[in-house]
DNA sequence: AATATGATATCAGGGCTCTGATAATGCGCA
DNA sequence: TGCGCATTATCAGAGCCCTGATATCATATT
């Protein structure tokens, strides 16, 4: 503390807050920092990390609705929505009423979506290694387990 | 998709959502639904998640200040001060200027913060079991290795 | 055919998180 | 003494994420 020198905060990695801290806790900080490492990435690109995620969705699945997204992402229609609009805003995405359906708005990259989705992927794919530095293939597989998971919802 | 029935999305746990996929996204997925868990075991108590970190760090130091605060949750002083603006507007922490230096205010737990606090760690702890279900004590040690390291920087 | 149900989209509002900018305080050094 | 630097707090603005409520459209039920 700067303010309390008689109670002297342990860094990060040091006790409770490092690995013998709550898990929970671990999850927490490490997605957070993670989180932050993929948007400085991405900043000069006018990218958000909630934004590419988006867009690779859109790439993996053209012309999906924003309901859609959001069951993929597992969000909700809300936030997705809210999402798309930031996306439109930037010309990164359009959209076009469906064929049949005469509510659902399909989505759809554009040019110039596909052109940063493409920067995007190139930079953030490469955290992915980092991410798996001093790991054994075995602990590299646990770990997937674990958090595949709990995103399933286990 | 409820609109493409020719592009059917994997379910959670199935394809590139599933272990086989990124790492980052799995770490975000996984973060986001142990949040959401916590947040839902919370919201009767009118805590949210970020609040109830604050106020665990609060009871382990003692008469921070905002600043400290956040670099302990390693979140900028900006967020740590609307986290702590709700907390006081809760009645859950108060807030006096420091003895020497003018313009800190130190942040202290009220009676009903600690109360509060007290109820909710009761729940969250229980998550962490759940957290664990499964695995061995070498792959815990491996995971939460693998988190600090993380959350450490690194 | 009329109604009920479910899916989609959207509005409103609140909390969390960031960046950028501003102001006040305390400390070290010339 | 006085100036500059670091720290603290705060204002402003933006994006993400949630809950709750509403309106539109499609389909299934009666």
């Amino acid at each position: 503390m700067r303010n309390s020198p008689d109670a002297v905060p342990p860094a990060p990695g040091e006790g409770r807050r490092g690995a013998d801290g709550h898990l929970g806790y671990l999850l927490r900080q490490a997605a957070h920092v993670h989180r932050l490492r993929v948007e400085a990435l991405l900043s000069d690109l006018g990218l958000t990390s909630a934004q590419f995620s988006a867009l690779v969705m859109l790439e993996a699945y053209p012309a999906a609705s924003g309901a859609d997204l959001a069951r993929l992402a597992l969000l909700t229609p809300q936030t997705m929505s809210t999402i798309i609009a930031n996306l439109l805003k930037a010309g990164l995405v359009a959209r076009r009423p469906h064929a049949v359906h005469g509510r659902i708005q399909q989505i759809a990259l554009t040019p110039e979506g596909e052109a940063r989705l493409s920067a995007a992927k190139a930079r953030v794919y490469g955290l992915e290694s980092g991410l798996l530095a001093g790991l054994s293939t075995d602990e590299e597989t646990i770990i997937r387990r674990w958090l595949a998971g709990l995103a399933a919802g286990a």
